[in-house]
DNA sequence: TGTACATCAGTGAACGCGCGTTCACTGATGTAC
DNA sequence: TGTACATCAGTGAACGCGCGTTCACTGATGTAC
């Protein structure tokens, strides 16, 4: 049966909608066709009406996925400014909303770089392309929000910020001890946000 | 044929080298029993008679890499400490060999948290806890190789300087552009060891 | 030390399963008159 | 506005492939005497 273009519209979006969540959720391999178009209420042969192959809708999810992050990031970051203390504050809001529990227990709708990147990395389709664009992205909005310093000094203290909040959600996520975890989290975001906020009572 | 049990036995750890070597590459999905046995220039028919299972390989394959990973910290700690300039040349030349386009480039041969964390961290299996050690061992290394402050603030300034290498290393892997990726290994270093070290000219 | 036999690491074919992809078909949608 | 027909999103079965796992078999190793 044929559906009306909207509604083929619509079923497209929920698709690539539950790809990102699904891939960050289980990995590219260990989602099939038939749970993503499922996802939409879809059987699985009417897929490549869609999209030209899986290859094509990892790509469009994940293009999703870093478009939702940024998204994000610019929200968290005007709410900061708003009702902080100015861009310290909106940075404060980033970095702690990042590296917070929450983020790290909902994979599925968090960052895309802890969670697929290595996977990227031995990839060398146009995946590899989307992700240095998102990198470049992120990476001059954390650019953006750093309060202190020349151009030089916050770009530079903006690519250290990226890698301890990357670095310290998948290393969260990789102990079992709660506690811990939240260390780590609580740490990193101390690291990024200059020791003074945490430390000694 | 049989084969001597010395013989079986080198064998045994030909294809857990292998392992831990191809699973860092190309991820634990994208490597077969056929490629893991073919690295002892064996058929694959034989993997039952020295493995339980995949996953049973999988495992030791991971312990392998993050005990060859301490041992790798532990000796470039020890030669930094003795050429260099006490604790802090050790500490120095730890995050210098973990941030170098040579630890990024060489993946097989790398730190197994960057590359293989977020396969981990969807799994529930034993090698969660494998990880779990693994990043537990590692941190108490870092924290004793941190050169000043109590313990207390020992112990969070190696959480944040595990983070910003861990991710330091991701993001470099994921950025085309040679320079932008030395720039950011640099950026990530320079955000542990102290923006003193870097900075403007 | 030499011989007879049990052991078992490794072989190579086969099994079953899930996956990405293809395809003939369906029937409501969208268009042309 | 109403009718006739072409379009094409979605269906469900089938294909081929690679994979993890199993299994009967082999023959050198290791052991018992």
């Amino acid at each position: 049966m044929k559906v009306s273009r909207a509604q083929a519209e619509e079923n497209r979006r929920t698709v690539i909608a539950a790809a990102s969540r699904l891939f960050r959720e289980r990995g590219f391999d260990n989602v099939g066709l038939a749970d993503l178009m499922g996802a939409a209420g879809l059987t699985h042969g009417g897929f490549y009406k869609q999209f030209a192959s899986k290859d094509d809708l990892v790509n469009q999810a994940c293009e999703r996925a870093l478009a939702d992050s940024r998204d994000t990031w610019t929200r968290v970051l005007d709410e900061g400014q708003g009702e902080g203390r100015g861009k310290r504050g909106a940075l404060e809001a980033l970095v702690r909303r990042y590296l917070s529990p929450n983020h790290r227990d909902r994979i599925g709708d968090g960052c895309a770089f802890p969670t697929l990147g290595p996977d990227v990395v031995r990839r060398d389709d146009a995946l590899r392309r989307t992700f240095d664009s998102g990198v470049k992205a992120q990476l001059a909005m954390l650019e953006g929000a750093m309060p202190d310093g020349a151009p030089e000094e916050r770009r530079q203290a903006a690519m250290a910020a990226f890698a301890t909040m990357v670095g310290g959600l998948l290393l969260s996520r990789l102990v079992e001890d709660d506690t811990l975890s939240r260390q780590l989290l609580d740490a990193a975001a101390a690291g990024v946000l200059g020791d003074t906020t945490k430390g000694r009572p």
